[in-house]
DNA sequence: TTAATATTTAACTAAAAACGCAACTACTGT
DNA sequence: ACAGTAGTTGCGTTTTTAGTTAAATATTAA
């Protein structure tokens, strides 16, 4: 389950997956529901999975009695890591506006 | 500058778009700059700037003085849309997970 | 006007992604 | 063993994406 930003926000890249993702959260499911709900076909929904499961979105949950169904399931980590990117990028970003506006009082005064 | 999810997403799918934001949220900067600390020719990085401001995550900053140079700058607005879809999902999944807990407790007593 | 600089666009190539259909795997139930 | 169900994979096709070189655009400086 390698969870790697480039994946992740690939993978949510595509409306299709996104939907996945919006429909698992309210629950796992098994792919077959997720194709009907979305109105895929089950290789096309089979594909998407396979991108979510790489990116470290979805995994199948362990497979106790029937294993021709595959429920699946979110995972927290790329949730978690996408948050940290974007927190570290909007950190720098508004110590830059702080910086910029420090600027602008130096110059004009405070308003 | 539509900024859509759809769009947002695919951008940061790729390393030195993410790259890209990661400079510019220390601040606004020239194409050929960023190419130069990224090692991309000046075609490439355009490109990537092109997908990123068709994203709305980046715009050109209004041309003042010289207007060969075009400064990019971040815009907020799709950051608090992805911030927005993730509430959402972990909102959900959240109340998703509260139930689940909920029915351990039941089934099994509070631990 | 001409040269120089910064950036984008055009045209092309190569690689990756998406989707349909058909085939295959793996399990269940009779 | 056989049929049925759930899901994945192989293959061919079409689209999209990323990169290159070369040319075009826009602006400043001489």
């Amino acid at each position: 389950m390698p969870s790697n930003l480039e994946a992740t926000f690939a993978a949510l890249g595509e409306p299709t997956r996104r939907a996945v993702v919006g429909l698992l959260s309210r629950g796992p499911r098994r792919a077959g529901d997720l194709a009907d709900e979305l109105g895929q076909s089950a290789p096309a929904m089979s594909r998407h999975l396979r991108v979510l499961r790489r990116s470290g979105l979805i995994a199948p949950e362990e497979v106790d009695a029937d294993a021709r169904v595959r429920l699946y399931r979110l995972q927290k980590a790329p949730f978690d890591q996408m948050r940290g990117w974007l927190d570290e990028v909007e950190l720098f970003w508004g110590e830059q506006l702080d910086a910029f506006h420090a600027h602008v009082v130096a110059r004009n005064g405070e308003q």
